[in-house]
DNA sequence: GTTAAACATGTAAACAATGACATGTTTAAT
DNA sequence: ATTAAACATGTCATTGTTTACATGTTTAAC
């Protein structure tokens, strides 16, 4: 998959506001933008390392307590320009989005009925769980009163990028839901 | 991304019912299926090999024409068990499904708007696309008259996998729709 | 004071995936 | 008869990603 150097830009692109260690940038990709893109800590000291080289990024050493030494990154010129050349690219195709759930049940020809409804509640379950989690996201983060119209532009792509991801788990969970429906009616019909 | 070998059981369950060659199973990945699972021949082929090896599939030569070799694969006894348990297996996380789309959004505060919607434009017209052959792929196998509760279990599978993908990209529209709304609304205010 | 969780940074081997290279046949259209 | 598209199979170099190895500090709880 990984079309070309994504997580270079998704770096570049967390360090657009903040200076940033290695160690904030993979907890970034433990909040809401990890619902879109991540990488372990190894891939991301070692991308760190190749930014370097190439000049897009500089870093500096901050001390945290009495030897913690974190070491801090941030955006060249020549790192913005790219950057910002990168955001304005459009994308000529879409890439598969992989699911194995889905790859799973495309094969469900050979999985008992019973089977296949313990596989969908765990599912269901699973997204259940994570829909939650990113509706707690956004209750902290915009509330209820808060008007997308009005946001301020710093939080309008976090605001897309949640929203999006709630929607992206509420419409699979009605899928979900609306397929094991299905299979309890042929279950019933059988 | 991938999970452990995937594509080890995406191609064990393209040959459970048939023997197909590694241009088919290249093939079956353009069609459905590709929708959330897809491969390179390089890396079919690749595979095709090792699975050999491991004797979860044997191979045997079918001639079409007079000199074209086709190498058909159909699954051994040890294929079958190994997939059946696979199939079998619930998931215990979800992984992060990728959107370069959605990433480079999540950094909109460093594009102009005019940019902005011309690249919710262009999302809008690769999704819309896609939604359209999704739907000529329904309509031609699924037709209008046919209730999923009388269908055959073979093409439950197929059913399924098409009503996910079709509802996935008319989610995503409708997502795409709303923020562009917000956005202009945003550009009125300024 | 101990301990566990979170903070913090790196390397190396193995595995997954793509793109380019490489070659040849068959079918359908013109 | 020619030609283009589809059929057909493979390898290799590079890039992307994960897992395991490896080490040490700080903070908050008990």
């Amino acid at each position: 998959m990984a079309a070309r150097r994504v997580l270079k830009y998704a770096i570049l692109g967390l360090l657009r506001k903040d200076d940033k260690s290695g160690y904030d940038i993979t907890s970034d990709f433990k909040q809401a933008i990890g619902q879109f893109w991540s990488a372990k800590h190894s891939q991301i000291y070692t991308e760190l390392k190749k930014l370097l080289e190439e000049e897009l990024i500089s870093s500096y050493i901050e001390l945290s307590g009495e030897k913690l030494e974190k070491k801090m990154y941030t955006l060249t010129e020549k790192g913005k320009e790219d950057l910002h050349t990168w955001l304005l690219t459009q994308d000529d195709h879409l890439e598969t989005e992989k699911d194995v759930f889905a790859l799973r049940l495309y094969f469900l020809k050979d999985i008992p009925s019973a089977d296949l409804l313990a596989l969908f509640e765990n599912q269901l379950n699973l997204r259940t769980n994570k829909l939650n989690m990113l509706k707690e996201q956004y209750a902290y983060h915009f509330g209820e009163e808060n008007r997308p119209v009005d946001l301020d532009a710093d939080d309008l792509g976090h605001y897309f990028v949640l929203t999006k991801a709630i929607s992206r788990e509420e419409n699979y969970i009605f899928w979900l839901m609306e397929s094991m429906d299905i299979i309890r009616q042929r279950q019933y019909g059988e």
